[in-house]
Formats: structure tokens, sequence, C-alpha cells
DNA sequence: AAAAAAAGTGGAAACGTTTCCACTGGGAGA
DNA sequence: TCTCCCAGTGGAAACGTTTCCACTTTTTTT
């Protein structure tokens, strides 16, 4: 009794036909109750469960959906995940979950391989939507799918932050405070379409505020030599006085690196992230920072993606300018005079002017 | 051509049969040179791929994995989770991702499903290991699986932290600093056997050291009513200087509340957290706290199922001591003779005592 | 030159489902 | 009483693979 058992056996058992035995699982047609007593208890006997291997293969459904992102190390793609699983989850549908680490080859083959074991549809984040190989494919078959994260190109359906105008908010945010010259701090720039929108965006408000084009500095890994580049990029840029950090963790890390170099965060330095992860609200100062609905993003995607599959046209998505808010914090205030740290700026407004946008869920 | 190619349209633009086209395409028998030819030049021209549903029936192997966590919104599992995926991913396999919300109901529902859905092995972390519906199924029905932060039962297979040994280590992190009355802080404590372990083993080694039983102090949820409870918590335990913190962010909402009431972190009040997440580094004060490695975790679960899979009775599981270290920080130091802080104990030992264990990967 | 071995090929069977068609009875309506 | 319909049933076909067996052709060995 090692092999599970089949509905052969089940029907053999129960002395009737398979088309019976399944009929009174499925409930798919008439049945006598003497019949349906007998099928129930062969199933409980031989502890029969269907294989939904042999269910897809006839009806060409898996009730897999395939979820691809960069990595779920990254505590936004985790959440994004979470929402997305939790969604399909309440729908029926399993969760297939590839992390491509950054990498297009990574990417293009688990996306083959999900394609091949014929998910019924897709989330995805991909490095770059207008050149990815495997969301090539899947357009190519008509694989509902929905990304995330992405900016949508064409009629691609998308959720995803609004990364150009929470760059303007920054801008926004730091001039409020009366800082002038600005900089901005990425990681991975290169692969990530993302972080190139945010940088469009600082720019586009920099200008737009008559500020000099912001100062980049761009770090490859985990860079442990942080403190030595931002030493370097501060003295290279002696009057500006905050930094746009692309994300939260690197941020906190940022500020930790700032202190080493002797510098006082706010008073020399201002600084916002991107991300709005709890802790940036528990450490001291607290970080200010565009906080974003990873989960409901995922979420969401899910959502559209169940939509299309039941090929009903009701493109759910998300508003833009609704899919981030900015989040005040310890971390941004009005600039010293000069980096020095001699002059104590006076602080007057209240850091409660967190502008409450929320995402319509 | 919206429907996909099956391996017969293959065979037939080809010009073979079946069994021919097969074996060129698996190298699986032998083939003349012109039929390999012609075979790939139809593949070319259809855009076939396999698909996976026929083989996994055919072959009752589905090369993928069920992976079943409490949720991947805690970086704990979504770290665990990557590893995991990563080594299943390079083996060839894919991961099928349940997130159960600590739900024991959830979980028996979703290893049923993927028990039909025919996974050939489980990584998961269940509720309670000794009580798990599904992880009963999984064992009749003897698929390969590994265990994750669950403690091994009879002769199961797992990878988990020494809670036990972890919660001993901090009560002696807590006595060379010569504290004497300490205190813990769980969170959901009911529903999972870890916290109730680590607890245990705190337990434990405060009576090995002629301490008073500790105080527990257990909230339910994100309690935002963490000041206050603590508060009352101190209150009642006035000679209580040091406090071992279920997690990480617990730990650090904690040091925050600590403040609100007017604390000093270490002075009036030290703190170990657990888990050893990455910011806990970058906050001041650090954070002292036992530092595990979730991704290795997964990972060496995945490798468990693997080699289980191969039928290699090679159970490759970590060394229970390994599976943890201290890490000193700020937060812990020597206690103010009083909570008042009116009296400063002498620092003598250096905080550099790190118990530098390693998991070997 | 004959026999034996090897290479190459086609096609049926099996994997576990569901669906469809065909076949029974029996009850209702004419 | 004879039709007709329908509930209830059994079983074949189909889904897309792989594997096995049988067969033909070629090559190698004696």
């Amino acid at each position: 009794m090692r092999q599970p058992a089949t509905i052969k056996d089940v029907a053999s058992l129960a002395g009737c036909g398979v088309g019976t035995a399944s009929r009174v699982l499925n409930k798919s047609g008439p049945t006598s109750n003497d019949m349906k007593k007998r099928v129930l208890m062969a199933v409980e006997e031989l502890r029969f469960e269907f294989s939904e291997v042999g269910r897809s293969l006839q009806s060409s459904k898996t009730l897999t959906i395939g979820c691809v992102v960069p990595s779920v190390a990254n505590p936004v793609y985790a959440d994004a995940v979470q929402g997305a699983q939790e969604t399909f989850q309440s729908a029926g549908y399993q969760t297939l979950l590839v992390c491509t680490n950054y990498d297009p080859d990574i990417e293009a083959q688990a996306i083959r391989t999900l394609i091949a074991k014929q998910v019924d549809g897709f989330v995805l984040t991909v490095g770059d939507a207008l050149s990815s190989e495997g969301l090539k494919s899947i357009q190519r078959r008509e694989i509902p799918h929905c990304l995330l994260f992405n900016m949508a190109t064409d009629n691609e359906k998308s959720w995803s932050v609004d990364d150009h105008s929470a760059a303007l908010n920054v801008v926004e945010a730091f001039v409020e405070k009366g800082h002038c010259h600005l900089g901005f701090l990425a990681l991975k720039f290169k692969s990530s379409d993302r972080a190139r929108e945010r940088y469009q965006g600082f720019v586009e408000g920099c200008s737009r505020y008559n500020m000099p084009k912001p100062a980049l500095l761009e770090i490859d890994e985990d860079s442990h030599a942080l403190t030595d580049l931002l030493k370097e990029f501060l003295n290279q840029n002696p009057t500006l006085t905050g930094l746009f950090v692309s994300n939260d963790f690197l941020a906190l890390e940022t500020i930790r690196c700032a202190r080493t170099l002797g510098l006082s965060v706010p008073g020399d330095l201002s600084i916002i992230g991107f991300d709005g992860i709890k802790v940036g609200a528990m450490v001291e100062p607290t970080l200010a920072t565009i906080v974003t609905d990873p989960k409901g993003m995922g979420s969401g995607a899910a959502r559209t993606v169940l939509t299309t599959i039941k090929g009903e046209e009701a493109p759910i998505q998300p508003v833009p300018e609704l899919t981030f808010s900015f989040r005040a914090g310890g971390s941004l205030a009005f600039p010293a005079a000069e980096r020095k740290g001699d002059e104590k700026a006076a602080t007057l407004s209240p850091p409660n002017n967190l502008t409450n946008k929320n995402l319509k869920n």
C-alpha cells in the first residue's frame, strides 16, 4: 500500500465504474445514495486523495501561479510576496516562487520553467520590463500576468509605486526645510529600472526648484566602504545638505556612516529614505522616508491576475498618486548654515506634517 | 496556433514517430543525425516546449517542493525561504510557497493541497511539531521532508536553532555583567513551540545561577500598549535589571518604550534580543542579541530534503551548538545598583567576549 | 558470404483524471 | 399498454509525456 490509491482503486473497491466514482466525489452528475455511501467508504479506507497532476493534464489548468521577484531577503519583495500569496491562496491557487537575484539569465530561465509547468498566471518583478526575454515569452503565449514594481509599458498591467512622483515629493520635502543642494545615493543603479526612475524624478524636481543638478553617489553592493565613499562624496560637494537614499536600509547605514565621520544627522546632513520599513520609525532619529505598501501591491497584482484568468476585463489597477506617502522623521530638518556644525538652525515647524495618502485597497 | 504544440505535432511535422521525437529531445536513445535535424527544426518552427504536467504524470515526479512557513513578512522566515529556494532552484526544483499565518487549520489544509499536487518533498515550519495534522499526513505517506525551526522529534530530521542552549547563553551573558534578576518578554507565546523552548532554557539558566525565576511578560500582537505594559511590568519587578526579548524587532521596540518611560538602556535596563537582524547592529545603542543564520538553515533543510529524495541516507544536519552565536552590543552592560541610576557599577571586562560560533555551512 | 550485433525507428501502453456517449431500468404521460 | 424521458451507471477517449517492445536496416564479426 505504498503507492497512493487512484480513482480506479476507489471504483473497484466500491464496485462501480470510474465515471461513477468521479461523479460522486466531484458532485458532477447524478448518483444514488447507495453509491455515494460506498464510494465514500472506499475513499476513507484507501485514504484516497485526488492527484492534481492527473487533473491538470485533463483540464489544462494547474491552479498554480508563478511569482518571480529579485529576492525575498529584501523585505519589500517579501511583503509583496506575502500579499500575493495570501490573495492567491484564498482564491484556491498555489504560488510557485522564484527569486532571480537580479540576474536576467536566471529570470529568463525561471520563467521558461514556469511556463513548462503550465502555471495559470504570473505575478512578476523583472529587471527591465522593456528587455525581459521572459516577459516576452509570457506575452507571446498570452498567459495572464501582472507586473509588480515595474512601470507599465504599452498595454501591460502593473502594480507599482509611482517612483517619479515620489521622488518629486522628496524634493519638495527638502525644499520645505530650506535645503538647496541635494544628493542621491543609490544601490544597483544599473540593473533596476526603479532606481533610474527615482533618479529622473529627483533630477526633474531639483531643476523645477532651480537647484543644481543633484550629485549622484552610486554604490555596487552593500559596499563596506560606504564610510569612505560618503566622506569623499561630501568633500566633493561641500554645499550639499540633503541626501535622498534609494532604500531605507541603506539610509540607516548611511546615518551610521555619517556619525562615524563626526557628522550629525540631521544637523549637518538631512536624509530621506525610501520604502517605509518599520524600524525606520523605531530608531533615533526616526527616518524620514517615502512609505509604500508592498503587501498591498502584491495583493493587488494578484487580484489583477485572478480577474484576467476569469476573463473579466476589469483591470484593477492602483491610482499612481496613491501608491506612496511621505513620512516625516527626525532625519530631516533645517540645515545648519555650514556643515561645520558651529551654528544650529532654529527648528520651528513640528515634525508632524505627515502627508497622509493611503492606498485604497 | 493558440494552443501550444505537443510532441505529437513535432513528430508529425518532422515526419517521425513520437518515440523518435522524444528520444531526440531527451537524448534518451539512438537517433540519426538526419532525424535530429528534422525534429529540432520542427521544435523551432512550432515553438515547442515540453509540458511538465504530462511528464509528471508519467514519471510521478514533479520537480516541485512544498515550502510551508508562518509568514514571509517575518524576515527570519523570508531569509530561510530565500536560502531554501536558491538551493532547490540550483538542483532543478521549483518551490511552492505557502504562508500559514500561524493558523493550524490553514497549515493542515495547505499541506493537503500540496500533497495532492504531488510535491516531491517538503520543507516546513509547523506551529507545533507534535500535533500538526499536516506533518502526520506527510509522515504517513513517507514523503521526503525536513523541518525548519521546529525541534526534531523522534527520528524526524530538522534544521533548527537550539533555542534552549541559546537561552542558557543569554543568561550567562547577563550573569557575566552582574545581573541577578531577569525577565523574559515574548510574543505569541502560546502558538509557538520555539518561544516556549526559549523560555524553558531561560528559566533553567536562571535557576542554575541561583537567580529568582525570571519574570514573564507575554504580549499578544504587536501590542501598541507595550509602553504601558512595560511600565507596569517593571513596577512589579523593581529589582529586575535585564530583559531577554524573544525577537529583535520587539527588542528595538522595547528599547524605544523604555526611553519613553525615561529609562536609559543599558543604564537602567539591559536588553538582549534574538535573531540577529541586520539593523540591530546599525542602531544606537547596538543591540546585544543571539544571532542566527536563517538563510543557512533554509538552505540546509533544502539539502537534507534533496539527499532524502535521492535516497542517499546522508542526513545532513546541523550541530545544535553551532546554530547560533552571541553578539555583544551596547544594549547590555553592567547594571546600575538600583534602577535610579545613582550608583555606577565598575566596568572591567571588555565588551568583546563575542562567542564566535559559526554555522558550518 | 553468412551470422550476429548494433543502430534506428514506429507505435502501443501507461500514468490519473474528466467528459462524453451509450446503455439500462423504471415512472410518468398518452 | 406503449412511448418517452430521465436518473443512474459503465467504460472509452483524451490530455502530453516516456518507456518498452518489435521491427527493419546497417554495420561488424567470423
